[in-house]
DNA sequence: CAGTGTGAACCTTTTCACAGCA
DNA sequence: TGCTGTGAAAAGGTTCACACTG
């Protein structure tokens, strides 16, 4: 169900995922040092940054090559150079939001999303009363013209900003105006056919995961006030 | 580094941390299932409506107790009922959104809060010309008076939608107000003492890793045309 | 000799495959 | 008979601990 390995010529291209996930925590933490003047950084300290260990930071990075000096650590301008070659960041992407609600509006004012080299190149909607608009200094089109806009801008990724009922209508229209990476922000599981990236972000979900733990804290709370032995709970996430 | 398992009398209270994040899915799915008048649905079923497969489903629900009925499937208005109970989203949660800004009154406004359960109870922020003013109907109050918001108001759950520069900051401010749960939006890791949980939702992190995949995608498609065999790739994700 | 890079051990999660029940 | 619930196997991810090197 995950990509499979391919087989290059030299090294192992493949890098896994619990790693590429990671990647863009590191190359935050990297930045942010390198900024605060910081020439060499230890794993131990790249990994204080990163909010996780030694031992998973020299693993990732050790995918990505041999980056390190031994006794020494990482030169921060290089790694961040590497990390950023090996995220695919050498490059700028654009990007179409669908959906200029709230959220999409938001987004498409979002300032993180330009220093990081992402470029939103289109705003949609099917509703003819925002087409026409401005938002975020740009000129919102109708669903229709996305594979125009696509071919036009070489929109890569698509931001799905929609309600929940137009989320799979708008996903497939998305993919056949040729995008075939997908951010979803709308709480709807969407299909998409093979070869086709999608990342879902469901706000309302990540607040149930923090309730089940919350409640999980009272209740243990709960139970220890009444005097049985528990174990502790250390609840850091992610 | 995780929650360890707690040992209670009956059961086995602890359900897996990859099951609690799923569990808002089959959440959703359900209650998509129950609207469109479904009375009983198989795992297969569930499995689809979630993007994910059956074995999956039953192992996940079988953490919860037996709710299925072998040869039928299950109940949906019951599982529904078994799933929220277990999430503690029985009762409802007030919420604090720290940071006006472009994404803080999205979310503000994002109706899907109210919708499942939590309610926007309190927001604040530290800059003056928005102290005072009306977001999403409610007025914005300063910083300094979250301890007081959070006890007014039962808040259990803080959003951090503030700079980079600001969210360690706030954090702190966050956990000595009482709040042990925080949904962190802004890019910067932040730390916490044990006992407070913490999820980081980055919306450019998300980008970055669909371009790693994208950019993955070009490559192989490069190397097909040179005519070297390349294994398949699917890319669907989460 | 400090700190990377990495096999090996360990733990978690996923998938398989089927016993057992309605 | 058709499904759930679940041991057992497989895969994936994390941590340990140390050989190796600049």
């Amino acid at each position: 169900m995950r990509p499979r390995r391919s087989h290059s010529s030299r090294g192992d291209r493949s890098i896994p995922e619990a790693t590429v996930d990671r990647l863009p925590v590191y190359l935050r933490a990297l930045v942010d040092l390198a900024e605060a003047g910081t020439i060499t950084v230890r794993s131990e300290g790249l990994a204080e940054a990163a909010g996780v260990n030694s031992a998973k930071v020299r693993k990732d990075l050790s995918h990505l090559g041999s980056y390190g000096t031994r006794g020494k650590g990482y030169d921060v301008a290089y790694l961040i150079h590497q990390v950023r070659r090996e995220l695919g960041l050498t490059q700028h992407w654009s990007i179409a939001i669908a959906g200029v609600g709230n959220l999409g509006q938001a987004l498409s004012n979002y300032q993180g999303f330009a220093e990081r080299g992402f470029r939103v190149a289109a705003l949609v909607d099917v509703d003819d009363a925002k087409v026409g608009e401005r938002v975020a200094g740009m000129v919102v089109h109708h669903l229709d013209d996305l594979p125009e806009l696509v071919r036009e801008h070489g929109i890569a990724i698509g931001v799905l900003a929609t309600p929940q009922a137009a989320a799979q209508e708008v996903a497939d229209r998305m993919v056949r105006a040729g995008i075939r990476s997908i951010l979803n922000f709308a709480s709807a599981v969407i299909s998409v056919p093979p070869g086709v990236s999608v990342r879902k972000v469901d706000l309302a979900t990540e607040l149930q995961i923090l309730a089940f733990y919350e409640q999980r804290k009272a209740t243990l709370a709960e139970l220890k006030r009444r005097g049985s032995a528990v174990a502790d709970v250390a609840t850091s996430r992610s």
